[in-house]
Order: C-alpha cells, then sequence, then structure tokens
DNA sequence: CTTAATGTAATACTGTTTGTTACATGAAAA
DNA sequence: TTTTCATGTAACAAACAGTATTACATTAAG
C-alpha cells in the first residue's frame, strides 16, 4: 500500500508559513517541499474552506496562514483534509453474509475502532503552536537556518 | 491506498478449517473465500512456517489446522502475515534535514505509535478460540449452515 | 495589455494488494 | 508405471489510491 503523506506534508507547509512574513505562493511552497505546487493548492484547498487559510489570486497573491496556532490541532487539520483513512489493514466485506465473518468483523472492528480513538484523541492533544514550540527549541539546539526541503 | 484484507481473510480460513474434518484443498478454501486457490496458498504458507498449519500435496493431500485455538491469538497471526503496515498514512520522510519537518515527524510518531500499541495489545487480547465461541454463539441465534461465502 | 498568481480538469506515474496463468513437484491411486 | 490430484512458485495482469505533471481558464496588479 502506498502511504497517505497528507497529514504529515500539509503541518510542514503550514509551519513553514508559520515563519513567513505576508502572502506566499504555491511556487514558493512547492520548492520548500520538493514537490508540484498543483499539490500544494489541491491540499491547502481542503484548509481553506475550513478557514484555516486564505488564497489571494492574481499579482502578489498567494498563501496566508489565518488561523491562532494555538487553537488548531492536528486533528482539525486531519479534518480539513477529509479525514483519510487511517488504517491499511481492513475486513475483507464489510457486510458478510457468512457468520464466521461477522465474528471476525466484530473482533477486528472493535481492534481498530479502539486504536483509532487513541489516534485521534493524540492529534487532539497537540496543536500547530505545540508544533512550532518544539521545532523553535529544537532550531537552538542545532542551527540557525530553519530548512533546506 | 489499497487495504489490505489479508488478516480478515485468513482468520475466515481458519475459523472455517476449524469446523471443518480432515485436510481440506486449496480450492475449496477458494470457493468459501470466493477467491482464486493461489491466494489461499500464498496466505496460508506464512501461518505453515509458524507452525499453524499444515500441508501435504499429492493425492488426498490439502491443509490442516495443527495449533490450539485457545493459544493462538490474533496478534500471532499478523505476525505469521509478516507484520503488514498498519497505518494509511505516514511521515513523507522518516529522516528528514528540516527541523520543522522534525518537529512534526516527532509528534505524529508519538501518536501513531500510542495508536499501535493499542491495536496490537486488543489483537493479543483475542484468541481463535473467542472467535469461534462467538460464531457458534451467532449461529444458536441466527441459522444452522455457517456459510455460503 | 502584460505578467503573475490561483483553480481545476485531465492524465500519467508509482507502489501495493489481489487475481490469474502456467508449470514444476510430489504423492496417492489405478 | 502411468494417471490424477494436490501443493509450490514464478511471472504477470488488474485494480486502486496517492502523487506528479501538463494544460488552460480565471483573476488581479502593474
Amino acid at each position: 500500500m502506498k502511504r497517505d503523506s497528507r497529514l504529515s506534508g500539509v503541518l510542514h507547509v503550514l509551519l513553514h508559513m508559520a515563519e513567513m512574513e505576508g502572502a506566499v505562493t504555491s511556487e514558493a511552497l512547492a520548492g520548500i517541499m520538493q514537490t508540484n505546487p498543483v499539490v500544494i493548492r489541491r491540499t491547502l484547498a481542503g484548509l481553506r474552506e475550513q478557514g484555516l487559510v486564505t488564497s489571494v489570486k492574481g499579482h502578489g497573491g498567494g498563501w496566508r496562514l489565518c488561523c491562532d496556532l494555538a487553537a488548531v490541532t492536528l486533528h482539525d487539520i486531519y479534518v480539513a483534509l477529509g479525514e483519510p483513512v487511517v488504517f491499511a489493514m481492513g475486513n475483507r466485506t464489510e457486510s458478510p453474509g457468512c457468520l464466521v465473518e461477522k465474528a471476525v468483523n466484530a473482533h477486528m472492528n472493535d481492534a481498530f475502532q479502539q486504536a483509532e480513538a487513541v489516534l485521534m484523541a493524540r492529534l487532539r492533544d497537540v496543536t500547530l503552536a505545540d508544533l512550532s514550540r518544539d521545532f523553535h527549541q529544537g532550531l537552538q539546539r542545532r542551527d540557525h537556518s530553519h530548512c533546506s526541503s
């Protein structure tokens, strides 16, 4: 299975935007992230709908953070991305006729739901401000420019 | 990402084998599971290496359970399958040079590791005998043949 | 009007599971 | 011994989802 790195990627983008003054173009963000500007636009489009960022077209336009970093959790970002599928594993059939499979599914769903609940709780525990703080602390310990990629 | 249903599938197969006398061919199991015999052989091969099933070639051959259902947990089966990837989401880069991405990864890894730990704990809590018992209880409540698929 | 930017559709690329075909190997049965 | 039935395995096709790229329309500043 190919792993979905949108949450990881968009968090990276948002923290970089938090370090920048004014609007940033998707071209610039794509450079930082080593990807394509269209990918950036597609991803940030979801966040815009949730009011986390704004975009301005035309000359001098670009993207801007418009939220309180301390008020937005990783779970909010996850939701803004459309709540992507969490697990790479799942049931063969969701509504099986077979009673054996029903018994299997019941136990599997129980386990996966509990794990997902823990994951969501952890994502709700962390704000963008937490990430930013950790980044700045790491910065003090290590070097002076915050990114090459 | 395409969802991996091997764990779900192999549990289904094992419970069916538990209901059958003698050796069962991969052809027959494929019929029950509505898939291809080769898929069955591929999947059960991992379990055979762990000593959970045996296979016999040639005329009259087939597959046989050779473990104590009460002693084998879903986690054992998960391991026998080669511990497939759990999450459909992951970090963009595992060893980033960017400090922003390091901060993001640190929090993401923490959340995902906790969720994975819960999942594994749940899988360790359930034995094949538990599944079999639940199936038989469902059987009493519902009908008399245990599967059509 | 030109330039610079987003918005978006269409398409290709990539990696993983699943499905299929083909054939070699082994063992029981005729 | 030959036939038949089964596993073992390699090779390859199909399906699927995230990612990347191209192309072009739209919008706004200079």
